[in-house]
RNA sequence: GCCCAGAUGGUGAAAUUGGUAGACACGCUAGACUUAGGAUCUAGUGCCUUUGGCGUGGAGGUUCAAGUCCUCUUCUGGGCACCA
């Protein structure tokens, strides 16, 4: 019989969401188990490739955990906020719900046809009025609160208020979860808008390459600072990768060290500084302050100043990203005054410098050249003093870094250790009174406004310039029509553009709206009680499902959203609405799937002309990315060019000969798949030519979930092959008879292989073992029912459609998913024969390779045997007889 | 500059975690069946100067034994907030 893809996959398809079967009830005799995809952005180019090697995965483990006999939560919803509708928007006067929609019917269209058994009665989308209601219902909550330091967790403010009485409005938003306040952001006046910094290059904005300017703006911010100890210490007690953890830790960024104070000379000034050296205080011999700092305009003298304002002019020209990454160039201005060092009273000079950051600690340091690298590099360039405080180290050739050896130059702490010298110094300081001991996090709050249109309105309006929130009956608070999705002509975010924006009596709404991540850091919550109208999840049913068992998606968000969300979950812990102080359990990260990019090369002189790839080098140019459904050999279609954006439509091209012809090379790079990167493939043909079943398998057959890859179908055919045999032999005549022993090793082998695997997430060598024992029983030409029934059940997670179409053909009902999942019996597999000596490297030693539950004894024996052979000894004795654990035993002969 | 991950045949990759390197596939070669083959089956396939030798990016080291552990190094991918 045929096998028809289509046909049998619609079919079950078609099955499955009739009978509601993937249906996830909230209470259950059984125990329960939550499996979490990250949802994904709807964007305009659908899935590509990428997106399944997760979803798929995932899927597998779910109906694994099914067969198991777990009720398993498996949800699916869309990010569907987000920057890309509303750039199309501005392009198209398309509204940002109408294409978000649109493309979220081609997701679902796509996913369905991979046959993933999502439960779509939960699905969730972060732009539905009936979800982010409690997305504004958290802010307003966190608004509310504050974080009480001394009992670790987050209150209300009304506690506070009642504590000190003596607070005003004001200052309770030094202590709200949720603030306003002046943040320094990228500002963009021709487009109107803040920028991040991925979207300036060059001081240029990546879309339209205009001029991008620092400025102070009011923004609301998220005290995600004060979770940082929390956030640190939660990663202890949760099952993700080590490398993530490492990444968050870094984020987060602990450091333990003291907290100084320095006076200025001649002036009544004084200030912090944070230094985790506390013991290298004698070898201070400059201070240097962040451009960005308060305290460079009350220390600069007046001498100075003209040189200073062209420092600070030149620093803000840089931009942070340019700051970061220029670390060969050392740059630097004397401000003209001296501090004194606390212990010893030397006077030392202030510096500016933009290697020190304002936003880091207190936005100055005291510098100590002898023993740390970029204080070296700085006093070398400057010629400023170097004395080293620690043996060892030579301040010719660069500086000590190292913690460790024995203090010198340095007072009462010549002589100790440097472990024993932080301890000295930090208790003097407190002793002295200059200062205290202080743990800093480098973890900032989160800035929360967004001056787009296609976001959660904040539910905020102000009174007398004040902020208030809306009443909770009030919610949601939806989006407003505008008549274009750019700013105002004064400068306001787009929703100043709408009409009557403004509370019932009369006061202004706030014109921002919240950031992506957002709707993304409660949406595991929202799918456990998805149409909850009184509550983001009813008390009863989040203690039933808890949290994420396990949670699947990209690195690239190890500290964006999955430190957002583990802090959204913490706050609404500590409020008591849920139960569960870490949201993700277990976290697996999949590898992107690479693709391969093409670019052109605009002129910054002429922004409508483009160089070729090989004639780039003689211009001044700006890379961009272009799509490579218009490019091919790395030779772009210019018609197709100008026809894909209309901002191109008249371009020009400087083009380079080739085979006698002008054309245009693009240049090319092996990176992730993205739609901004325009490099991406779809699923759809895939599964149109090869079905879903042959698309699940080889996806999981091109390599371990973790590993990033570029896309190639090379191998499809091979497990294509391998599903049409088995599907031939299942769907034939088959012998109900009793399984013979060699039926059972290779049938048992396989679900030991499978089993494991599913626990370990490596899909790809389950898909290696299901060949095998392919092979090996058409080896044997074996047509047991009773084999072919329990491979099918181990192959439905991976091939369901194929699994439910031969499950009903062996004569069961519908309905595969329900099936006890099998379990190996370890009798069938132990070897019984001996097969020795079965290797000699003809020098030294020999190796046996002999069962895994002999004991010494037998091994020995079975040295002895191999000894009195002489087969294998080449006329040499045995020397020496090595019993390694579990199997092997290594005879040296000599 | 810093952090994380990685490097194994022509290709994607396995390797019980220190124990026969290259499972399983793709591709390729030959053959069978066939009007045909982009269907199916069978056999072969790491490399070389092939009675043998060499092989897991490179150089050392530990070990009876190293893809796996240690030191140094080169390259690739990803991330970054110079974190004092």
């Amino acid at each position: 019989m045929a096998y028809s893809t289509n046909e049998i996959e619609q079919k079950w398809q078609k099955f499955w969401s009739e009978n509601h079967t993937f249906k996830a009830e909230n209470n259950s005799e059984k125990p329960k188990y939550y499996v979490l995809d990250m949802f994904p952005y709807p964007s305009g180019a659908g899935l590509h490739v990428g997106h399944p090697l997760g979803y798929i995965a995932s899927d597998i483990y779910t109906r694994y955990k099914r067969h198991c006999g777990f009720n398993v939560l498996h949800p699916m919803g869309y990010d569907a906020f987000g920057l890309p509708a509303e750039q199309y928007a501005i392009e198209t006067g398309t509204h940002p719900a109408v294409t978000t929609d649109k493309n979220i019917q081609t997701y679902r269209k796509q996913l369905d046809i991979m046959g993933l058994s999502f439960d779509w009665s939960r699905e969730v989308k972060t732009c539905d009025p009936s979800y982010y209601k409690w997305t504004q219902w958290a802010f307003i909550e966190m608004f509310n609160s504050y974080y009480d330091s001394e009992k670790n967790c987050a209150r209300p403010i009304e506690e506070l208020k009642a504590k000190n009485p003596e607070l005003t409005e004001r200052d309770l938003d030094d202590y709200r979860i949720a603030y306003l306040a002046d943040t320094p952001v990228n500002w963009c006046p021709a487009l109107g808008t803040v920028l991040a910094n991925d979207e300036v290059k060059d001081g240029l904005s990546v879309r339209g390459g205009h001029p991008v300017e620092q400025k102070t703006m009011k923004q609301w911010n998220l005290r995600v600072s004060a979770y940082a100890k929390r956030l640190l210490d939660g990663l202890e007690n949760i099952d993700w990768s080590d490398s993530l953890k490492e990444m968050q830790r870094h984020w987060i960024g602990k450091s333990v060290g003291a907290e100084v104070k320095f006076k200025v000379k001649d002036k009544n000034v004084e200030f912090d500084i944070f230094t985790t050296r506390p013991d290298t205080i004698f070898g201070v011999t400059f201070m240097v302050l962040a451009p960005e700092s308060y305290l460079v305009d009350e220390v600069t003298t007046d001498s100075q100043k003209a040189d200073v304002e062209t420092y600070l002019e030149a620093t803000k020209k840089k931009g942070l990203r340019e700051r970061e990454a220029d670390q060969k160039n050392v740059s630097g201005v004397f401000t003209g005054s001296y501090a004194i060092n606390p212990f010893n009273n030397k006077e030392i000079p202030i510096w500016i410098g933009d290697y020190v950051l304002g936003g880091y600690g207190t936005g100055a340091i005291m510098a100590v050249p002898a023993h740390d690298s970029r204080d070296y590099a700085f006093a070398k360039h400057f010629d400023l003093a170097i004395i080293p405080v620690i043996d060892g180290g030579d301040i010719e050739q660069g500086s000590y870094d190292a913690k460790e050896g024995k203090m010198i130059n340095s007072d009462f702490l010549n002589g100790l250790e440097v472990k024993e010298a932080i301890e000295k110094t930090n208790s003097e300081v407190e002793t002295r009174g200059l200062g205290k001991k202080k743990t800093q996090y480098r973890l900032r709050d989160a800035i929360f406004s967004r001056q787009r249109y296609w976001g959660e309105p904040f539910p905020v309006y102000f009174k007398d310039g004040e902020p208030q929130m809306l009443a909770q009956d009030e919610l949601p608070l939806e989006l407003p029509e505008v008549d274009a999705f750019l700013p105002t002509e004064d400068g306001d975010p787009p929703l100043g553009r709408a009409k009557n924006w403004k509370t019932s009596g009369g006061d202004p709404l706030e014109l921002s709206t919240m950031p992506g991540f957002a709707g993304s850091s409660a949406y595991f919550l929202r799918y456990m009680d998805p149409n909850n109208n009184q509550a983001l999840v009813d008390k009863s049913v989040n203690a039933y499902w808890k949290n994420v068992d396990l949670y699947l998606g990209g690195s690239e968000h190890a500290t964006g959203h999955l430190i957002y969300a583990r802090f959204w979950n913490m706050f609404l812990f500590d409020r008591g609405y849920i139960c569960e102080e870490e949201p993700f359990q277990k976290l697996i990260n999949q590898g992107m799937i690479q693709g391969r990019s093409n670019f052109v090369y605009r002129l910054k002189s002429d922004l409508n002309t483009f160089v070729s790839h090989g004639l780039k080098d003689q211009y001044d140019v700006q890379e961009f990315h272009v799509d490579v459904n218009i490019v091919s050999n790395d030779q772009l279609d210019m018609e197709a060019f100008k026809a894909w954006r209309p901002d191109f439509k008249d371009a020009k091209f400087i083009t380079e000969q080739e085979g006698g012809q002008d054309v245009y090379k693009c240049g090319w790079a092996i990176e992730k798949m993205s739609k901004s990167k325009y490099n991406v493939v779809n699923p759809d043909d895939m599964v149109e030519k090869y079905g879903a079943d042959t698309f699940r398998l080889y996806e999981m057959f091109l390599g371990p979930i973790e590993q990033s890859k570029p896309w190639n179908t090379n191998g499809i055919e091979g497990v294509s092959r391998f599903l049409n045999k088995f599907w031939n032999t299942a769907s034939g005549e088959l012998e109900e008879s009793v399984p013979t022993k060699e039926e059972l090793k290779i049938l048992h082998t396989c679900i030991k292989k499978v089993s494991e695997d599913m626990e370990n997430f490596s899909f790809n060598t389950s898909v290696a073992a299901f060949m095998i024992a392919m092979n090996d029983l058409s080896k044997i030409k074996s047509k047991n029912k009773s084999v072919f029934e329990t491979l099918t059940v181990l192959l439905s997670p991976f091939a369901p459609h194929i699994a439910e179409e031969l499950w009903t053909l062996f004569g069961h009902q519908a309905g595969i998913s329900t099936v006890q999942w099998p379990s190996h019996n370890e009798e069938y597999l132990i070897e019984s024969s001996m097969d020795y000596p079965v290797s000699f490297n003809g020098k030294m030693r020999f190796t046996l390779n002999l069962p895994l539950d002999w004991n010494k004894d037998q091994l020995e024996k079975a040295a002895l045997e191999a000894e009195q052979s002489q087969k294998y000894l080449d006329g040499k004795n045995i020397k020496k007889v090595i019993v390694v654990p579990k199997k092997i035993i290594n005879i040296v002969v000599g």
